[in-house]
RNA sequence: GGGCCCGUGGCCUAGCCUGGAUAGGGCGCCGGCCUUCUAAGCCGGAGACCCGGGGUUCGAAUCCCCGCGGGCCCGCCA
């Protein structure tokens, strides 16, 4: 097929319009390309889309060059229609696909020639050259994306799905551009955490509790995960209640004489009724008593009292202390009844279904210090290589990984390499690192502790003074007092190993942001021990959180909804929506076999979940409500067009589009040869498909410059409704004149083949019939 | 106490970095359209003091300052 315009490289219109509006504005304001280009690149010059049709399709606010040369308004139009006349007499007129120009208050506006744009568009794709253009922007870089990485310690719950669709897609985008690309999972074995549900199962199997069959794993360690770290917490928060009652008492006894002196002194009935219920409370704390009543009691006495006095002396003031205290303690008791009520409650809920499980572990564990001593204790000898602990570490982790990775597949993210925090990745260059470190003129040494202070650090060096802006470095921890390391510690080594030992040429980490801060400490370190370009190239890719309404999600206390029931419930909805459609049309019968459509369903609940979490930008909270599953449904609408598609193209051809792309490609350099020379006239709808096709590799580029994949999203959204309206208000099989329906069976087939690369790239499976 | 992020119709969201013409979508709601390429669609309608107050500007959802509300971070945790 023959090239269709110049051999010169396409560049988008919007670029070729700026390149026209630069060397007209140069002539009528002999302003300087350079000038210009700076206007330009600063935005002052801004090339946008009209809001209405009538006055063009893209234009230019004059305005800030109007006023930047005080130039009369009543002059602006002369100016304006001059630079019309000169864009007109250009050569650019037929380089930028620009069919008039137009001077509309202020502005110059052009009318794009769209049918030269879709014949430009439609080559572009057939022939490759789009993805040629595409590929070289990776250029065969090696990428290393690191997502998802949640403790192996229960199943993954919505909140980590939402890393690892973001990282995957991110991933698939990087792919599409020519990147050469590797998804890692980082495995956080050596955590308290880990260690506390390795404490959990030894228990358990000393007890000789099998692991269920009936169970999906990580679901079944998540239970006993959250029992162990609940009957920790409910001892500690015991622990703190009896503290806060001796404070209790010791407050009571502070302030007795007190009382007693301002009573002898001002023999007041009010004070004496203070000094009976102090006395009372001071006796009853010796027998059977409600603490919580107690300080109800009395801090409804002293309000009262403080309520009665309007003078303000001397007695009012050490009243009041003595209310300010016990209000502090109250309130300190309120939130610790709080959070043991929330842990009391998960726990019921959890032993009814598990009292295996917990009856086990509470007898146990007792005596909360000499279960945090032997978690301590495993720590240490899976650090110094234990090997007996090490092989309980890692039977669990394994476990869990493979939950973690069954629930993955479904969704269609498969990992290229898991890479262990006890390993190679986070030990190789651990000694180096920390010998660098102490090495450096901003360590502290504290025993055998090892700290950078980044403060100091900072000072010197604007690298770190600018990534941390405002906020305070720090102190960057690297080793403890007692010799071990910290996550932290290896998350500098293992990055080094990133570079060095998986030749990545750029490394994209995406990490909630609660580790920001972290983040910006392990770069800096990175940076002082030598390594620049490597803390350059390490790119934090941050989201934000997923919180859902009517529902608070706590790992710790076992409580979550898990990407095993998003998916399982998804599937139930669509279907169920499906199948109420169909009846409302009056459909008894299936239309395709059983099991395809349920297979459809499966899918489409995949792309809905896949869908519910590319939906948000990444900064943003992104926040739902579970019960209301079906309101978020934008996966299914994507599929729904894509479906549509190919039932046209196998109307039109007789064979299934998606197995024979090769084929349908043919068949479109076919419809665009004939088309070629012909006169095309396009409709509004077809206008529309032509822009947002130019507007495709803009998008791309736009969501790996800012990290938005959620973009990828909306821009897939928008191909779908013009498609739908294009499909909706004009015949395509069945138009009768030949160019038409050549025209639009050509725009189908090339929308069918982005949007089959869109979803290809968040991750959908490709539906066929629905 | 300090720092960062977010605030757009009943709900969700784009636009903000780089100021410009009538703030774009979706869900939900109301009214139409299935013997015509599958209606998970299309057409029409109601619904927004762009959190509040100042400032900069010819012009502010967008930039600056001060508040308010929500989230996150400030560990020899991960």
């Amino acid at each position: 097929m023959g090239e269709y315009m110049s051999s010169e490289e396409y560049i988008g219109f919007i670029e070729c319009l700026r390149e026209t509006f630069t060397y007209s504005l140069h002539r009528v304001f002999n302003i300087s390309i350079d000038q210009l280009k700076e206007y330009f690149d600063k935005g002052v010059l801004k090339i946008t889309r009209t809001p209405n049709p009538e006055y063009g399709d893209y234009g230019i606010a004059l305005h800030p060059l109007f006023y930047k040369h005080g130039i009369d308004k009543n002059e602006w139009r002369i100016l304006g229609e001059k630079i019309v006349d000169l864009i007109k007499n250009s050569e650019y007129i037929g380089k930028c696909f620009i069919n008039d120009v137009k001077y509309v208050n202020g502005y110059v506006n052009v009318y794009i020639d769209y049918s030269r744009l879709y014949k430009r568009i439609v080559y572009e794709i057939l022939d490759y050259k789009l993805y040629d253009k595409l590929k070289r922007i990776g250029g065969g870089r090696r990428v290393i994306v690191e997502h998802t990485s949640v403790n192996p310690i229960h199943p993954l719950h919505i909140g980590n799905a939402r890393n690892s669709v973001l990282g995957s897609t991110f991933a698939n985008l990087l792919k599409y551009l020519g990147f050469n690309v590797s998804e890692h999972f980082y495995v956080n074995d050596m955590g308290r955490q880990v260690a506390l549900l390795v404490y959990g199962y030894r228990k358990l199997v000393e007890n000789n509790v099998k692991k269920p069959s009936n169970i999906k794993i990580d679901h079944w360690y998540g239970i006993i995960y959250a029992i162990v770290n609940i009957l920790l917490e409910k001892k500690k928060l015991y622990r703190k209640a009896h503290d806060l009652e001796e404070r209790f008492v010791e407050i009571i006894e502070k302030y007795k004489p007190i009382l007693d002196e301002l009573l002898s002194k001002n023999k007041e009935y009010t004070l004496l009724r203070i000094n009976v219920v102090v006395d009372n409370i001071y006796s009853k704390l010796k027998m059977k008593h409600s603490f919580r009543e107690l300080i109800d009691i009395i801090t409804s006495v002293l309000r009262d009292y403080l309520e009665r006095q309007n003078r303000e002396n001397k007695t009012i003031n050490s009243v009041r202390e003595f209310l300010d205290e016990l209000n502090g303690i109250l309130e300190e008791y309120e939130s610790i009844y709080e959070e043991e009520r929330e842990y009391s409650r998960a726990y019921t809920s959890l032993c009814n279904i598990y009292p295996m499980i917990c009856s086990v572990l509470e007898r146990e564990i007792s005596d909360p210090e000499h279960v945090e001593n032997e978690v301590q204790e495993l720590m240490y000898r899976y650090e110094a290589g234990d090997k007996e602990v090490a092989k309980f570490f890692h039977e669990v982790a394994n476990d869990v990984l493979s939950g973690f990775k069954e629930s993955l597949k479904k969704i269609n993210i498969v990992f290229d390499q898991f890479d262990w925090e006890s390993g190679e990745a986070g030990r190789k260059y651990l000694d180096e690192v920390l010998t660098k470190i102490s090495k450096l003129p901003y360590t502290l040494f504290e025993d055998k502790a090892l700290i950078i202070d980044l403060d100091r650090a900072a000072k010197e060096h604007d690298y770190i003074a600018k990534l941390f802006g405002k906020d305070q470095p720090g102190r960057f921890v690297l080793r403890r007092s007692d010799g071990t390391t910290l996550y932290t510690t290896r998350d500098v080594a293992y990055s080094i190993y990133k570079f060095r030992d998986l030749g990545a040429d750029l490394v994209y980490n995406v990490i909630a942001v609660e580790q920001v801060r972290e983040q910006r400490q392990v770069k800096s370190t990175l940076y002082l021990i030598g390594y620049r370009d490597e803390a350059e190239k390490l790119v934090h890719f941050v989201y934000e959180m997923v919180n859902l309404k009517n529902m608070k999600m706590s790992s710790r206390r076992g409580q979550y909804y898990t990407l095993d029931e998003v998916i399982e419930d998804y599937t139930r909805i669509v279907a169920e929506k499906y199948i109420e459609n169909q009846l409302r049309l009056g459909k008894k019968k299936l239309k395709i076999e059983p099991d395809l459509l349920r297979e459809a369903f499966r899918k489409l609940g995949i792309a809905c979940t896949r869908a519910l979490l590319l939906s948000t930008d990444p900064l943003k909270v992104l926040v739902f409500d579970p019960r209301r599953l079906e309101d978020y449904d934008l996966g299914s609408w994507i599929i729904y067009t894509f479906v549509r598609l190919q039932s046209i193209l196998r109307k039109a051809y007789g064979f299934e589009p998606l197995d024979n792309i090769d084929k349908l490609r043919n068949y479109a350099v076919k419809l665009y040869e004939d088309l070629r020379e012909k006169e095309i006239i396009l409709n509004t709808e077809e206008k529309n498909i032509v822009e947002t096709l130019s507007n495709y590799s803009y998008t791309l580029l736009t969501v790996y410059n800012e990290l938005k994949p959620n973009k990828i999203l909306e821009y897939t959204n928008t191909l779908c409704m013009t498609i739908n309206k294009l499909y909706e208000k004009h015949p395509i099989l069945n138009e009768k004149d030949h160019i038409k329906k050549n025209t639009r069976l050509l725009l189908v087939i090339v929308s069918l083949l982005i949007l089959k690369d869109l979803q290809t790239i968040m991750g959908f499976p490709l539906i066929k019939k629905l």
